[in-house]
DNA sequence: CGCCTTTGACCGGCGC
DNA sequence: GCGCCGGTCAAAGGCG
């Protein structure tokens, strides 16, 4: 699978912009071989640049963290809208989900077998016929009409015994750098999830959460969440099945026409379809621009090794002259 | 009130 | 059968 290929948004920057970032404060450091006169003049103002480096090391860590955490959103969008192409593609190679259910706003219309279905894969042979709900019962259901979970999940095993005959429910991996989501366990793609479980695991102290679309049982697509065993920074999460909806709050055409400022919806035209992805996040166009660089930099392993080596170095020359 | 987590119990598969 | 273990259920509570 493509997780390898990383974030390939490389915007062609070179290093000059960081000035921005960085500015004037980080000499340009070549190796500046130090002249007696140097010294005498580094000790004189010794103190005041020492502390002036200071500041500047706490700026530039908070830069950096400001900047693992931008790095860390891009991740989760551009994983997300790779989901949404996988998606739109495996769609468009099946003719089943063609026409596109209308998620109405929840689950919560379904209590019978109206269930619409949205997948005409079987046609004909969908029909509940009161044979196949014989097997699949589940366990210890006296008090059934007591929650609508469970019909509702009875409902899907019945409706869809297709997961693992012919559809085998395909799996994929998506590592997600964990950075601010401590002990949260959540990767955000951009869709709605319920979390149904977490266990603890043998091989990993961390546990693993146990996820499923909140839309409906029309939706069969689970995802399980766990922290890396080797690094613990990073989140795993195994997404398994494909969602039979339009992404989170799909609009056809320009429903969204009521933009304000608070939501932005990267519309991709794909075919005849066109999906609206919204970024919950009170981010705009320019934030995420902003991001893209942020990470071609942080990515770009040379330019992270050059702003170390500087500092590094900058320290050392102080605190041994 | 609806939807969500939390969390312990439960289930089924597997090895013994 | 028994215990382990990963996955799931569902009651209870939380939150907007």
């Amino acid at each position: 699978m493509d997780c390898s290929s990383f974030l390939d948004i490389s915007l062609n920057l070179n290093t000059n912009t960081l000035d921005r970032s960085f500015p004037e404060k980080l000499p340009k450091k070549g190796v500046k071989v130090s002249t007696s006169a140097d010294l005498k003049r580094k000790w004189m103002v010794k103190d005041e640049s020492a502390s002036e480096l200071r500041e500047e090391l706490n700026r530039v860590n908070s830069e950096n963290k400001k900047l693992t955490e931008m790095l860390a959103t891009v991740y989760e969008n551009y994983y997300a809208l790779q989901h949404h192409l996988e998606k739109l593609q495996s769609r468009r190679q099946s003719p089943e989900t063609d026409q596109i259910e209308q998620p109405t706003k929840r689950r919560k219309q379904d209590s019978d077998e109206s269930l619409s279905l949205p997948n005409g894969l079987s046609s004909g042979r969908n029909e509940n016929s009161s044979s196949n709900e014989a097997h699949h019962h589940h366990h210890h259901h006296h008090h059934h009409q007591k929650q609508q979970y469970e019909q509702k999940n009875q409902l899907i095993s019945c409706k869809r015994p297709v997961t693992d005959s012919f559809n085998k429910a395909q799996v994929s991996t998506v590592y997600v750098p964990a950075v601010s989501s401590d002990t949260s366990l959540t990767v955000k793609d951009g869709y709605q999830w319920r979390k149904y479980g977490q266990k603890v695991t043998r091989d990993n102290p961390s546990p693993r959460a146990y996820f499923r679309c909140s839309f409906a049982p029309s939706c069969p697509v689970k995802k399980k969440v766990q922290r890396s065993a080797e690094d613990p920074s990073i989140l795993v999460a195994t997404y398994e099945g494909t969602h039979n909806h339009l992404g989170p709050n799909a609009s056809e055409g320009d429903a969204t026409s009521q933009v304000g400022s608070r939501t932005v919806t990267l519309d991709m035209v794909h075919g005849g379809h066109s999906l609206a992805l919204e970024k919950n996040e009170r981010e705009t166009m320019q934030d995420v621009l902003v991001q893209q660089m942020a990470s071609s930099l942080t990515k770009d392993s040379k330019f992270t090794a050059a702003l170390a080596a500087a500092i590094s170095g900058r320290l050392m020359e102080q605190s041994r002259t």
